[in-house]
RNA sequence: GGAGAGAUGGCAGAGUGGUCGAUUGCGGUGGUCUUGAAAACCAUUGAGGGUUAAACCUCCGGGGGUUCGAAUCCCUCUCUCUCCGCCA
């Protein structure tokens, strides 16, 4: 959520940064800022209200102390139009400032400087590219049919059980999939972030900390009995842990790691994407989070996009680095950069982390502050980013490594896979 | 699921209608003393809004109510603890 005072005193960059997003805010951002002052004005109004309505209290008080009852009476009645003003005033109030979150609810984050402007994907900017398309020889089958062929994963199976999207990992497809979170969580603990093994399910509260609520209602699974929401990422839960915190300067960077499942309803997608492991409602995610000073976000940032092609390097997997363009950013984000790696037997590529800048923006909803020394708390900022998503990984592996009869194990997984390659005698 | 108790400032813990934003202790910060440190002593120490600065306003788990006035009374929700039941 940005903040009003920025957009009062900021009213022309604010427009310019949004129209990044293909975003024309100027009517919208003049109403916030109507309505904050019209906010303030009742505020200060009301202020004064009860300023005099508690004198008035203090007064009676004294009077019935010194038994002159007949003017505390008195007194009440002109006590009682007071409350009547204030309680007008706190309706006007109430009124005011639920226009105005409902307002602010609804504008995202200002892009960074960096963020090209552009309408879709098309248009992010390819940061950089690493290694190359692996050289088959035979005809690549895409991983849906390595995966049958291998029983690796059955997704009719988990169509049965759940529905579409909810695939049933098997035998060495179950292994990999082990052995990759593990290694993906030992690679962030050398890198200094804690794990965690947070809740999969959390509360409204949470789902609004960090911007999944109200904008992306639909995409969360709900349980109506109990309002609680499946995690979409671990995101959500390990940043709430520092939902209304006050952190000393000296605590700061906080690292945090998590493995989750995460569930995501995916509403509005279908076509040949979801097809296999490139769409699902469940998947097994790796995150990386850290709560830092305002200062150090950017080189922060960079550490983080640095870990996640640590990763990709390690699996000699072929991938690129994209800077999203405003329309593509998503909603809470100031700066994103996308991970994307080939996938040989779809020809194509997948998209298998996002690494992202959120400024104060989760910061202001969270009320996630820091001190330093002696000042007066400010917002912290935060970040994340996938380090990795399994699916797309593995569907990059199986496809990439595959031979005209097995699949190879890249020499990093062996000691977590406990076998090297995957093959018919299985 | 049933019965009961509770939720107060970083922590512990007073406060049952009238200067209570809140006694006190611990912790933190600054100072005195000391060669230095400890101890002792003194001062200071929640958040948000507001003001040039003050004044002033809001917040004692969340929401609602009673009252001129509520941390204190009532209703409700959430959470924690104890006991019983059930169960991994």
């Amino acid at each position: 959520m940005l903040q009003t005072s920025y957009i009062r005193e900021n009213r022309d960059r604010v427009i310019e940064r949004l129209a990044v997003r293909g975003i024309n805010a100027a009517e919208m951002i003049d109403k916030v800022i109507a309505l904050d002052e019209k906010r303030r004005a009742t505020q200060t109004e009301l202020d004064s209200t009860l300023g005099e309505a508690n004198q008035m209290a203090r007064e009676i008080g004294d009077l019935y102390k010194q038994g002159k009852a007949q003017e505390a009476n008195a007194a009440k009645e002109k006590a009682g139009e007071l409350k009547q003003k204030s309680g007008a005033l706190q309706e006007e109030m109430a009124e005011t400032q639920n226009a105005l979150n409902e307002l602010l609810y609804h504008l995202p984050n200002l892009p960074h400087e960096s963020v090209p402007t552009g309408k879709s994907d098309t248009d992010n900017e390819v940061v950089s590219e690493h290694g190359s398309k692996p050289d088959f020889g035979f005809e690549p089958l895409p991983h849906w049919e390595l995966v049958k062929k291998y029983n690796l994963i059955d997704f009719e199976l988990g169509a049965k059980i759940t529905g579409a999207g909810f695939p049933v990992y098997i035998g060495k497809g179950a292994q990999l999939q082990r052995a990759l979170i593990n290694f993906f969580l030992n690679e962030a603990r050398e890198a200094g972030y804690t794990e965690f093994i947070p809740p999969f399910v959390v509360n409204a509260a949470s789902g609004f900390g960090t911007g999944q609520l109200p904008d992306k209602e639909g995409q969360m699974y709900h349980m109506q009995l109990d309002d609680l929401y499946m995690i979409p990422t671990a995101e959500v839960p390990l940043t709430n842990i520092f939902r209304d915190v006050i952190l000393n300067e000296n605590e700061l960077p906080q690292k945090l790691t998590a493995y989750s499942p995460c569930f995501r309803r995916e509403a509005g997608s279908y076509g040949k994407d979801v097809k296999g492991l490139n769409r699902l409602h469940q998947f097994d995610k790796v995150e990386i989070v850290q709560v830092v000073d305002p200062e150090k976000s950017y080189e922060v940032l960079d550490t983080m996009v640095a870990h996640a092609a640590g990763l990709l390097d390690k699996l000699g997997l072929h991938y690129r680095v994209l800077r999203l363009c405003g329309g593509d950013l998503g909603f809470t984000s100031a700066l994103t950069y996308d991970f994307e790696v080939w996938s040989g037997g779809q020809d194509r590529w997948l998209e298998v982390s996002s690494v992202s800048n959120f400024e104060t923006f989760q910061a202001n909803r969270l009320k996630l502050r820091y001190r330093k020394g002696n000042e007066k708390p400010q917002l912290a900022h935060t970040l994340n980013g996938s380090a990795l998503a399994l699916p797309r990984i593995v569907a990059a592996l199986l496809e990439n490594y595959q031979t005209e009869n097995g699949i190879a194990i890249p020499e990093v997984l062996h000691k977590y896979t406990g076998f090297e390659s995957i093959s018919l005698n299985d």
